[in-house]
DNA sequence: ATCCCGAGGG
DNA sequence: CCCTCTGGAT
């Protein structure tokens, strides 16, 4: 399954430059309701203007409102990544943390965010479960999303090889590019065969909301 | 109108 | 549980 996904979205390698853990966090932080296109758009000035949780702490709140406004909310955002920038630096000596537990205690850290840095910068079990996974699990009639270790334990076995960093790129393109919240392209799908919501199943993702009996995952 | 690689606060 | 923060693409 890996290797579908790889071939189907192939452009997906391409987004893979989040091995900087500090970089990962900030990118995904001010990620939160907008779309990757205009992140990526954003993201080169903001990190060479300030490359460090020292030099984004040090930041000029204008500036960075300036840098981040083509993303919306963008005064929250703003300060969002100062408190994470200080908080690193007064914290953590300026380093990312490689924990859960510890990332999750950073200021505008919650669990999507925490699992993408551990899956994208450190490699370590960590999937992207953002909007987009929210809408697979919910086709896939995973409903055990609130518990994290249930929701590894799923995509590993559909996922065997467990290469953790691609995987959340893959899933993240999956919902840009297929698992759309409406009309989405199930003909196109890659994990139709799979999917208990293709063919028999609702496709409206309205209808398919109804087959959970729980909140999406966190 | 609806949605987007959410989190914090009430 | 609810609400707010925000702008651009479709």
């Amino acid at each position: 399954m890996d290797r579908i996904l790889a071939e189907t979205y192939p452009d997906a390698a391409a987004e893979l430059d989040f091995t900087n853990p500090f970089e990962c966090l900030v990118v995904t932080v001010i990620s939160a309701q907008t779309t990757d296109r205009r992140v990526n758009a954003a993201s080169p000035a903001l990190f060479a203007a300030y490359p460090t949780p020292e030099a984004m702490a040090a930041a000029p709140r204008e500036h960075l409102e300036q840098l981040l406004g083509p993303l919306g909310f963008f005064r929250a955002k703003t300060d969002s990544v100062l408190k994470l920038s200080q908080a690193l630096v007064e914290d953590h000596d300026g380093e990312v943390p490689a924990r859960l537990d510890d990332l999750v205690k950073l200021p505008g850290v919650g669990r999507k965010t925490a699992n993408v840095v551990l899956g994208n910068a450190f490699g370590l079990p960590g999937i992207t479960v953002d909007t987009h996974f929210g809408r697979l699990a919910r086709r896939f009639g995973w409903t055990e999303e609130t518990d994290p270790v249930k929701v590894e334990l799923a995509v590993a076995a559909l996922f065997p090889k467990r290469d953790w960093t691609m995987l959340s790129h893959h899933l993240i393109w999956h919902g840009r590019r297929r698992c759309h919240a409406k009309k989405p392209a199930c003909g196109a799908c890659p994990l139709a065969k799979l999917c208990p919501s293709f063919g028999a199943g609702p496709t409206d993702p309205i209808e398919a909301e109804k087959l959970v009996t729980t909140q999406g995952p966190a």
